[in-house]
DNA sequence: TTCTTGTAGATTGTTGACAATCGACATTCA
DNA sequence: TGAATGTCGATTGTCAACAATCTACAAGAA
């Protein structure tokens, strides 16, 4: 237990912490697209000087999350509708790859985590638990494209999803999309379990459009010129 | 001009200008993968104190292209053989969407300059001009990425292409890699202007897995555990 | 020799202060 | 009334200093 300290210690610093906790904020929708961020209430608020503060917000920039006018500040980026498609787009292409990756390297224990994952969505769809299903959903993709052993494919992957938390018409996402978005699930691991990739990536790209076709055509007609 | 200026002074700021000097010194070679980057070196180096440097190199850490080990420092990354082959994945991936998305929405205009570029570094490798033919290739593949419209794609893919020169046995390329990696240049190209998507699709795919292979076998047997 | 221990110098982590700049409001003038 | 100008408070940009920590080298013990 020691080592799991030393552990945090290695890898943490006070800006990487800060980085951390304002990203949950931001992620959190305590701070909406647009919002400004003063440097100073958040050194306040977590009780160090603007030095740290400033380094983790570059970082946050770096990673998309938010952006800086210079001479004015931070602020949290904002996704147009024509933004969050084209990251829909990339996130198809990437998912597809982990799908068909995961497809040739799974191992039987693999397999039986991801049936375990969807009986579990099964039961929170029967249930109507909405936001039990967002958790595993999210667990779920996160477990495929981490067991793909390609790093760089999960850390892109992840970063996108993030990404896409920043669009304000994703909260549009209900209902019947539960239903439609998990029977989608039962193909994708159907075709992984197989082992067979080329089934894998088409169902796994499947999932990502249709995804962004609920998305989309949940959406109403949207001023395009949003962002700045 | 002055408004070009005013253009620089909204999107600059010192810590920005950092961070491109700093990935440039990085990306020209002159730190080597593994190297420490001294924080009061660099500022002493551009003229400022540590604050912007620190800011800037937070940044490239958010990128991937450094890293940071708490009170250590920063350290120019390594990547291994593994990591640059998983690199290379990702990049088929986005580079097969790019074609794609490209073959549906190009323009004459926009086939006349890909044909362009092709008849140019068709004169460079007649010529054996190695290092014309690198700045050419450059260039078409952002054009490529770039004429898809889709920003987050242009990013991530040239964002890509950064961290694969981290990769120490990238230098082995060379030679007929050019003509073989040039032939498929005008596969991609007449299937973009043919605009068949799904032709493009395949065609930049495999450009992008062959030179994983080229690199890959050129590479001799590597120590796996290079990376902590 | 080889390993441990101790010390000095170098480097990072963080802070507080000051200058520069921006946005908002009040004032003035047409 | 409405537009232009001036001023003030708030916020960002940068710096220099100090404390904490690490690395490298040297000295001593097994």
């Amino acid at each position: 237990m020691t080592l799991h300290a030393i552990q945090i210690l290695r890898t943490s610093s006070l800006p990487m912490l800060l980085e951390q906790e304002i990203e949950h904020v931001i992620l959190s929708g305590e701070f909406s697209p647009g919002d400004r961020i003063i440097e100073m209430e958040i050194a306040l608020r977590f009780g160090t000087s603007r030095g740290p503060v400033r380094e983790a917000l570059r970082g946050l920039e770096s990673s998309g999350l938010i952006e800086q006018v210079p001479k004015r500040g931070f602020f949290v980026r904002r996704l147009s509708a024509k933004q969050a498609a084209d990251v829909y787009d990339v996130r198809a292409a990437l998912f597809g790859l982990a799908g068909k990756l995961l497809a040739e390297r799974i191992t039987d224990d693999g397999i039986t985590k991801l049936k375990n994952f969807v009986s579990d969505m099964d039961t929170a769809v029967a249930a109507d638990d909405f936001s039990r299903y967002v958790t595993l959903n999210f667990a779920f993709h996160e477990f495929i494209v981490r067991g793909t052993g390609n790093t760089a494919l999960a850390q892109q992957y992840l970063a996108l999803i993030k990404h896409l938390r920043l669009y304000r018409a994703r909260s549009l996402m209900f209902g019947d999309s539960m239903h439609a978005s998990h029977a989608e699930h039962h193909i994708m691991v159907d075709a992984v379990a197989a082992r067979d990739p080329a089934k894998a990536y088409a169902a796994h790209v499947h999932h990502v459009e249709t995804a962004k076709q609920r998305l989309m055509s949940a959406t109403p007609i949207i001023s395009e010129h949003q962002e700045k």
